[in-house]
DNA sequence: TATTTATCGGAGCGATTCACTCCGATTAGC
DNA sequence: GCTAATCGGAGTGAATCGCTCCGATAAATA
């Protein structure tokens, strides 16, 4: 063993806890059973209780950390030279991650400050990152950051069914599709205006 | 009102509850209670019992009227004169109609003779459309009919909200992108391989 | 109009599932 | 070997769902 004694066992189920919450969140949806995690991660209700006291103390700790790992998708996206390549980097690694399945829960639980400042760090340098592609020209003129945000959401939707090895390359296809289909210059107009910033902030609002 | 007596409106009854469980069901999931389905047809739970005898009964007549609706697509789609415009009419229709919605139920309930039949023809349409805009050279080389039918599915999967008016604006705009995408030539071709038919079958086999 | 009879619609029932708690078993620290 | 903290899962009360049962309603008939 790696560590010693409980508090380094505590330290370990804390990690794994947080890795299978997102596996199983993303990938299930916001009311899979807390059960489900607790044995993902290897730990009994209990100590996850103890670590978390209620669901969605879990989760919104959950929300943080998926958001700071999009804040990194998006450095590293623009430490690439390469315009294009940077934000590819960036879209790429946020379906990875599923970012986008955990956006919807902002309507379902508490905003803590944490959560929002962090969000706002996140999507302050996508629109650079964007930005960026506009002007070096090889993003189609007719998207905008909010659209992108968009396109990883809808290709991090839970599946279904519990995900494959094949299912995970299938996805990686239709993103590549839908990558080229970014690229300047358009072969189409996109139909429609590009979505309101007030639309998409409004959106995690009225719950009814 | 139109009709007369109790059986025409046990007939309207039929076809507001049909329509009705179609939304529900694609855009909250199967599992979404039946009672919803009752309330937005405006029906009494004891009518609907009364013509489906099993939640799983109306679940089949639903998928067999949805493949409907891909058939007709796909036959549109084949009447357009244009190859390329052919193929998008028939996944635009299919996106609207949320067709690919429906196929993860076939691993939840039994299949009958009449959705197999149906999803046969509807395949093998969607078949010649593929063929015929890969002939034209329209339809980027490396994508399948498969990948055709896993964007359709991708892009009706159900929203974690009950959709607006906005939110349908939106799919419209990113499924333009990835239509965008799937014309020849590819700017990047897909990684790995396409999906092979065994897996795509095998699916919904396996419960586990 | 009075009577019959098929249909309508929702309250209620049993089963299931979930978030969360409680407590005996386990093991690090001394 | 003793103590005290932590672990893990069976158990609890509440909520939800599929489905049924039955009083209310209105078409059909004389």
């Amino acid at each position: 063993m790696a560590g010693r004694g409980r508090q380094a066992e505590a330290a370990r189920n804390d990690i794994r806890l947080l890795e299978a919450a997102h596996e199983v969140f993303t990938t299930q949806g916001f009311d899979a059973p807390v059960s489900a995690i607790a044995k993902r991660a290897g730990v009994g209700m209990g100590s996850l209780y103890r670590r978390y006291r209620t669901k969605e103390e879990l989760l919104q700790r959950l929300c943080v950390i998926a958001v700071r790992r999009v804040v990194e998708a998006a450095e590293d996206g623009l430490a690439e030279s390469d315009p294009w390549e940077g934000l590819a980097v960036y879209v790429r690694r946020c379906v990875a991650a599923r970012s986008g399945a955990l956006a919807p829960v902002a309507g379902t639980i508490e905003v803590t400050d944490e959560m929002l400042s962090a969000t706002r760090h996140a999507m302050e340098l996508a629109g650079r990152l964007v930005a960026r592609a506009h002007e070096a020209g090889v993003l189609r003129a007719d998207v905008s950051t909010l659209d992108v945000s968009l396109l990883v959401e809808q290709f991090s939707r839970p599946a279904p069914r519990p995900p494959t090895g094949t299912d995970h390359h299938v996805r990686e296809r239709l993103l590549a599709i839908a990558l080229d289909g970014l690229r300047a210059p358009g072969a189409t107009p996109l139909p429609g205006d590009p979505p309101s910033t007030d639309w998409y902030e409004g959106r995690w609002g009225t719950t009814s």
